[in-house]
RNA sequence: GGGGGAAUUCCCGAGCGGUCAAAGGGGUCAGACUGUAAAUCUGAUGGCUCAGCCUUCGCAGGUUCGAAUCCUGCUUCCCCCA
């Protein structure tokens, strides 16, 4: 495949936060693509949360553009960093893991990132391949690589010492072992979320320090997630990247309106203009194309397509799936069950309280019919009986 | 080493010894509405054999007719001084 320069220059560009330098990436590209060897484009994971969602796609994605473009991607697994604990964007101490919780996330991790990433085009490190060797003498020589002072300079310890909130001496260590690694593996370019661009530029400082052609660092936002508010899974707003097509485009379909230009640009592939057109659309239209594109990138357009059409049946039409779960009536339910606890019974809810509640509330219904009398009691159905519990439970009762 | 503070229901965070299953916010759930399960509005939000009963306020004891609120010890965490 050839490549020119322009293309890969606004493949770095698109998207991206912070790029230092633009010059220098252009004189990399330049020397790149005259001597045919491929830029090294750094990537590091933490193995220390194995689930990745769409947040974390923003970045893969961005490697993968690259990838597909000719750079080599260098994925470094963090895992002698995360028994450190990076402080980025951590109001606290993150717990120190031990070794084989870093070796059994490092399994689902690698495995995400390969639905997004060309894994066998990859250069994977663990960074204990050098950190592992490091001796003391030279792990002290590291730390006189930078001051006190300069560690401070990061707002997130200095609003962390302004809310009297503990910052452990290791978390001090990690932006110095992150550039280390750069300068272990050569990086050209290291890619990272805007959080850490201070971890970035400390690998360009330490390059520097060891004569090295100081690395590039590129910044991709981090994304909002369904709700606007920072994606994290804790918040529940976020969308897996293990996630079905289905529930992908469910979830997908549901993200506040404001969030839908910044998600087109990070997580699809649209041109600009293209992303212009698409916000022009009616705000439900839209929706659906940013579900199509990223449903699609991960299930394959079929899927994707099917997917939206069940959204359109079971949310906008309001036609229950057909694929509800059957219950059978239990012998020990006797003749006659407080529906309460048929709800709890049959799985719809989590307590008879939380039952009485919906009862009361109108969200309970029989055959369609809403049934409002929380002390009603419910027989062994003649029939099938389709039992509803707000929008989104149902279950059939088979006598 | 010394001193000071904190631990509350899913989360954050209030809480005169009785009227506290415990304010408020978030989240969640339900209803209305709608372009969707968005936004907005309303209500609910420990459990149960539910007009009553049972179990919660770091842990273990104690004082009291009665404690989330007082005392003692323990555990964990934070801050300050050295």
């Amino acid at each position: 495949m050839t490549v020119d320069a322009e293309t890969l220059l606004s493949a770095f560009q698109r998207g991206t936060t912070d790029l230092i330098e633009e010059k220098q990436l252009q004189g990399m590209i330049a020397r790149s693509l005259e001597t045919g060897t491929p830029l090294r484009i750094k990537f590091g994971m933490d193995p220390s949360s194995p689930d990745l969602h769409l947040g974390h796609a923003v970045q893969l994605r961005k490697l993968r553009d690259l990838q597909d473009l000719g750079c080599q991607i260098v994925l470094i697994v963090g895992d002698a960093t995360a028994m450190v604990g990076d402080p980025s964007g951590k109001s606290k101490l993150r717990p120190v893991l031990t070794r084989e919780e870093v070796e059994h996330n490092l399994r689902t991790y690698t495995d995400q990132a390969g639905r997004v990433l060309d894994m066998e085009k990859t250069e994977v490190r663990r960074n204990s391949e050098w950190f592992d060797a490091m001796g003391f003498e030279e792990l002290l020589k590291l730390t006189t690589r930078m001051t006190v002072a300069q560690m401070l300079e990061r707002e997130m310890f200095q609003t962390r010492m302004k809310n009297e909130e503990p910052i452990g001496i290791n978390e001090f260590l990690y932006p110095l072992m992150q550039g280390w690694d750069s300068v272990m593996v050569k990086s050209d370019v290291e890619l990272g979320g805007t959080d850490q661009l201070f971890n970035l530029l400390v690998g360009r400082r330490l390059q520097e320090q060891e004569e090295q052609r100081p690395q590039i660092v590129m910044t991709q936002p981090l994304i909002n997630g369904l709700d606007g508010r920072k994606m994290s899974k804790s918040y529940g707003n976020a969308v897996g990247l293990t996630a079905d097509a289905k529930e992908m485009t469910f979830r997908i379909m549901q993200v506040d309106d404001e969030v839908m230009p910044t998600w087109l640009l990070h997580l699809t592939r649209l041109s600009l203009e293209e992303i212009e057109q698409t916000l022009a659309l009616h705000p439900r239209e839209a929706k659906a194309r940013l579900a199509a594109q990223v449903t699609g990138f991960y299930h394959g357009a079929e899927a994707a397509a099917e997917a939206a059409g069940a959204f359109d049946r079971e949310v906008r039409d309001k036609v229950l799936p057909d694929d509800l779960p059957r219950v059978s009536w239990q012998a020990s339910w006797g003749e006659e069950l407080p529906l309460a606890n048929l709800l709890k019974e049959m799985g719809l809810c989590q307590s008879t309280s939380e039952a009485r509640r919906a009862i009361k509330q109108g969200g309970v219904k029989l055959a369609g019919e809403a049934e409002r009398d929380e002390r009603a009691a419910i027989g062994r159905p003649p029939g099938e009986l389709l039992v509803q519990v707000g929008k989104k439970r149902a279950a059939h009762l088979v006598p």
